[in-house]
This record gives C-alpha cells, structure tokens and sequence, in this order.
DNA sequence: GATGAATGAGTCTTCATTCAT
DNA sequence: CATGAATGAAGACTCATTCAT
C-alpha cells in the first residue's frame, strides 16, 4: 500500500470517520481527473477543486501529487489484478475444452482493460519513467502471475501441460496477453482487429500449453 | 516522416548543406539529451547547448520540443525497425530447424531494444498519451509486421504454416515479443529471467506457426 | 511582561493549575523548537505537537506565533540579564584590583551569551526587524544598565572613576561587551580569539573607567 | 563577490550591453524593495516589477531570490566599508590631538550607518541566520581590520601607542562602535544619546590606545 | 477547554516560446 | 539566418490561523 508506507512532514493518517470520508474523496477526484485529463495535466487545484476542499486539505493526507498517483494506480491495478485472477479459478480449467479455458482467460485479460483505461494509461506512462510505479506495478502483477503458476502447476501435474518452465511460461503468457490487451483495448482499435487478435492469442497460448 | 508533415512558421526545408548541419546538430544533440534524461527533464536551453546554437535557431528547424521529439523518435524507430527486418531475410527461414528461425527473430526483437533505450523508454511513455505518437509508432510498425506477414505468407504457401489468420499472427507476434522484450530489457530483470524468457517465447510461438 | 499586554479574543489569563502547566508546555517546547530550528523554521504545529497538545489549543494560551515569541524572548533575556547583573554585584568592586573586577564582569557578559544561543541568536535577527522585540530587549536591558549605573555612580563617589556621563558610560560598556561576545560567541570564532578580545576589553574598559 | 562566484542553471554573466544594463535594474530595484520592506517582505514579483521586467528574467542573472540579497548586500557592504576605510587615513594621524582623530573614526563608523539603513538592518537580521552572510560581512570586515590594524601598528611603532595586542585591538573598536553605531542609528535613538555616546565612545578608545 | 481537520492566500521557481537586434 | 535576452503563464506546495465537533 504505497499510501501508507510513507509519512512525511504532517500526513495524517485517517483514524476518524470525517478524515477517512475525506481522504475517500480526494482519491475519487484524484482518480476521476488522472482519468479525464492524464496526471501531468490534472493540476492539485483541480483534484481539490472536485473534491470539494481546499488545496491544503490535501497535503494533510497525501506527500504530493505523485503521492495521490501512488495510491489510484495501486487501487487501480488492484482491481485489474483481481478482475484477471478471478477469471482463473482451477475449477473452470479442470474439464471441458482448454482452449476455451484458455480463451476465458484472455478475455478477461481483455476486458481488464476497460476498468479505468485512462488511469491504465498513466500506468503504461509512468512504467519506465519512475522506478517506484514499475516496483508496484510488479508486486500486484506477482498476485496474477502467481495464480497462473499455481494453476499451471496443477495442470502439469495431471500431466495435461507440455511446458517445462512454468514461472516463465506465466510471465510469458501473462506479458504477451497484456501488452496486446492495452494496445487493442486503450489505443484506438477496431472491434475486427480485436477479435482476429483475441482468437490468435487464444491459438498461440493453447498450443504453447497443450498437446493437440 | 513526421517533421516534414507540417510546416509551421518559419520551417524551412532545409536546402542548404550549412541547414542541412546544423539540422542534424540539433537531431543528435536531443537525441543524446533525451536518451540521458529523458523527455520532460530535457529543456530545449540544453539541447540548443549540446548543439551549440542559440535556442531561437532551434525554432527555425522545429516547430517546437514535441516535434523534436517526434523526429528523433521516427529515426530510432526505423533503426529498431530494421534490425528486426534484417532478422526476418526469408532465406534464413528456408531451410534448418524451423524453431532455430523463430529463436533467431526472437533475439533479433530483444536485442532491438538495446539500440537507445532510453528514447524507447520515451515512446512507451507517449505511446497512449499523443496520439501523433501512437500513429508513428504504428506507421513504422507496419514495415516490420509486413516483413513478417510476406515471410509467413510464404512459408503457408508452402504448407510449413498451422496459422489461418497470418495477418493476426504476424502482429501478435509483433507485440507479445516487443512488449516482453521491453520489460526485460528496459527495466532492471536479471540475465536468468531474460534467458528464461526467450526460450518460453522460443517455445510458444514454434508451436503457434508450426506443427510439431 | 509581553505576553500580557495584550488580550486578543479568548485569551485566558490562567488561574487554573492546568492551564498554568499547559501555558508552561506549550513555552517549554517553543523554547526548545526555537532554540534548535529558528523562529521562521518552527511551525506551530512542531511546537505543539512537541507540547503534545492540539495546534488550536495553542491560540487559546497566545495570540499568535510571534506572541509565544515574544514570551520565549522575554525569559531568555531576563535570565541572561540576571547572570550578568549578578556579576555586577557592589561588593565585588569594592575592594581589590578594579581590573579584576573588570575582568569579571566581560566574563560574566561573554558566558552569559551561552544561555540559549539559539534563542538569542533570534533576538538579534529581530532586533531591527520588530520594534516590539527590540523594545522588549531595551526594557530587559534597562536591569543591567541601571545595576551597572548604580555600581558606577558608588564607585564615582569613592572618586575612582574618572568618567563623567555615567549613564553613557554605561550603555556603552554593556553595548560594546555584548556585541563583541554576540560574535564571539554566538558565531563560529577560536577560543583563541575569545581570549585575545577578553583580554583586550579588559584593557580597554579598565583604562576607560580606571586611572592607572 | 558572491553573485558571480556561483553559475548555476542558466544564470547569464553579463557581458553584453543591454544584459548588464538589465542585471543593474534589477540590483537597483532589489535594493530599493530590500530598503523599504525588509528581505522577507519582498517578493520576486515585486522586485521585477520595480525593475520593469518579466519575473523570470530574475533568473536569468540571479540562482534566486537569495542570491540576489547576497550581491545586494555585498555592495552596501562594501559602499560601507569604504566609508569608514576612507576616514583611516594614517596622515590624518600624524599629527594633531590623537583624541580628534578617534573621534572622527567614530563619527565615521557612526555615519556609515546611515548608507542605506535597511539593508543593514537586513544584514543584522541575516547574520547569526545564514552562515553564508555571515562569512560574506566578515570578508568584506577585513578591509576595515586590515586598515586600522596598518594605522595602528604605524602607531605603535612610533611609540604613540600602549596597546599590545594590535590585531585584537582593532576588533574590539571595530565591534564595539559598529553595534554602538547601529543600535544608535538603525534602532529610534534621541541625538542627545547618540551625541553622549559619541563623546564616551571617544573617551574610552582613546584611553584605550593612548596614555594620556 | 481541547481537538485537529480544514482553510486558502501567498511564494518561489520553471521553461517553452518569441522577437528585437 | 542566428542570437539569447525577455517573457509570463502556470503549478506545486506551505503554514498560520480558524472553527465545527
């Protein structure tokens, strides 16, 4: 929790049900400006503004501006970890088709993306840019990747999987699925492209995993 | 060509061999300076520095930072563009052990990315924010995916080819293999997870185009 | 008294215990703020949170900030007054060498200069600065001129003194030494120095006062 | 001279004529702004408008609002010195009563004060706070020691002089009539008490210095 | 009386861009 | 064409003080 980890100069950390109230309502201005308008863009005054308090107000609860970053971005990609994850309970790959398990998965991967695409765009912006984003953008990835490892693992030993390393081939499937997510889903695409590319990852990842 | 696609001002195209100079003076200095430290962190008074020319004389070859920028970038993308080309000469695909092919473009893509890291760095972070970027990028893209597509098409041809949909395959190919080789080359992964990495993506995209 | 002289809104005078001791809080702690940071660098929030008691509970105590000041000031000044007057003591001049005595006094003045730095440092930053500071010094002042014009005038009577305008004489000795030991001592000199200017001040206010 | 010994961003030394025109408008207005308000009473913009320019213009010449003061100060120090430097004259000594000749030190060292009378009492307020100030006022305090240590040792050679330690003794004059002075000039003194302590000042450093 | 969250005016500083010389 | 001084809008952040609870 990026937030809460640091406490500089006067952060006050939220005990009583006004400051959290408070708190809550910076984040959601904060989130629907960075959403809106991108981060550099969105000045502290607007996030105050939308929240209805006084620019100080915010210094009283967040370092700086990239301190309110931060914390979006991580409840952000929290829910996009968790949208992902879910989509990969062991339950729904145990019978039935793997290719359609495996297309499940990339839909969800997909469909992902469309929860605060402006914010996930801040995230593809700032990845290279501030090695504190790309930390914490890895640690939540790890709950996904982990997931994928665990499921994978109890696939190959069923003997049903053909890969041998199956941490890379989770990092592998989990980077290719996302990258061809965001730029299909948050660049400007058209729905043919989508699905051709939607139904070739489904392809490429099945016979990555699976014997025919 | 970006730079040339608009012509503000005072732009001229530049006739003269001393324009021709001083134009390339400017090019390489923002490259050194934005490949340093970056788009943001670079001011136009320290490239005009680096190129020693006053800043005014900047305005008279650019339309201003950004187009800068998208010069520099059009120039590296090409350079990364044709070091993966280069790796997809058909002949190479001919003959031999279909995987070694497949291995050998997959080094090509990640080796690409040591060609100025830094201003790739940079087109990652434009990528979603300016969409004047977005079409560069993808315009230049072209060359690589249609190099991939003629290559694949006429191993199909042939028959070596599982794919249907070649045009698909050529660009999730394109962006599983871009996007994992920038995360492990442009962040901080170690060697093992590099190596690791190509030998899972060696793998899947052996068995997405060829039967075993 | 400065704290007193003014009565803004709820300013209590304090009867109650408790409030006594909060008041005591609250100046111990600016005291200490003060002394380590500056004025200009203590926030109230610093002196209350080290007063352990909430910023708005400062404003019922003090006006404002530079009330607290004022406050600090005054106790400081009174007490570095207090260890030069008590140096000043008529009995010590009477008999003996009257550089002796000289000698003591600078010593008194020079060490006094080791009570507080920090805090006195501020009086002399606010000295121009405030009128209101600069009176309260010259109030506080007015103990060890008037200890010193007494001594003086005694000594006058006795026929020792070969000074005229005892009153100059006075605000000029104590002018010189306070200075001269502001200096030294509240800035970065030698002991050496130190002693050098000790040595030298005797001679010159012993001849000032003395005959030979 | 403080401004120029630093060069940081892109802080111009002048060397054209407008250039150096501009960095005196704006010592000039700092100085005016500094006189009337006090340091910290003066804020960039208001010294850009009295200047007549952009506030960003500032800092094309100075590394901030600091390092203006510092070259601010540096000349009225200097302006300062001289004054006092120049009422040292060694053939002013030669003859006549020893004792008109410290007088007229003492005027000097008095009248000094009144050049530009805000900007020392900035200079006092700055000392104990900045040690940069501090070592930029002792620097320039050397002329004066260094002058009236020359006048003295002259002195002592002829044998006019009883004091021994000579360099001590030109500090201790030099501190005690420059705070005198100051307290007396800066501060809201009556004539009759300059005037007294004029005279005692007198008395004192020429007992001091030479036998009677 | 105490609390501490909220206030918001006020500051310095940056930097892409222009334009007189 | 080149120069580089000048521009000035813009933005992040601080902190003494207030006031609802």
């Amino acid at each position: 929790m990026p937030g809460s980890s640091r406490a500089p100069r006067g952060v006050r950390t939220p005990q009583q049900a006004r400051s959290r109230r408070t708190r809550e309502r910076i984040l959601q201005a904060a989130l629907t400006c960075f959403e809106e308008q991108g981060y550099d863009e969105t000045t502290t005054a607007a996030i105050a503004r939308r929240a209805r308090i006084a620019v100080g107000t915010l210094y009283g609860y967040f370092a700086d501006k990239r301190d309110i970053l931060l914390e979006v971005l991580d409840r952000t990609l929290r829910e996009v970890a968790d949208y992902v994850v879910r989509g990969l309970d062991p339950e729904l790959w145990q019978e039935g088709d793997p290719r359609a398990s495996v297309r499940r998965l990339i839909d969800a991967v997909f469909h992902a993306r469309t929860v605060s695409p402006g914010i996930q765009r801040i995230i593809w912006e700032r990845y290279f840019k501030d090695p504190a984003f790309r930390q914490a953008v890895e640690e939540i990835e790890q709950q996904v990747l982990q997931a994928l490892e665990t499921l994978m693992g109890s696939l190959k030993t069923q003997g049903r999987l053909r890969v041998d390393d199956v941490r890379a081939a989770a990092f592998l499937i989990h980077t290719a699925t996302e990258w061809t997510g965001a730029r299909l889903m948050l660049g400007d695409s058209k729905p043919a492209e989508v699905d051709a590319a939607v139904e070739a990852a489904t392809d490429m990842i099945s016979r990555f995993l699976f014997r025919d």
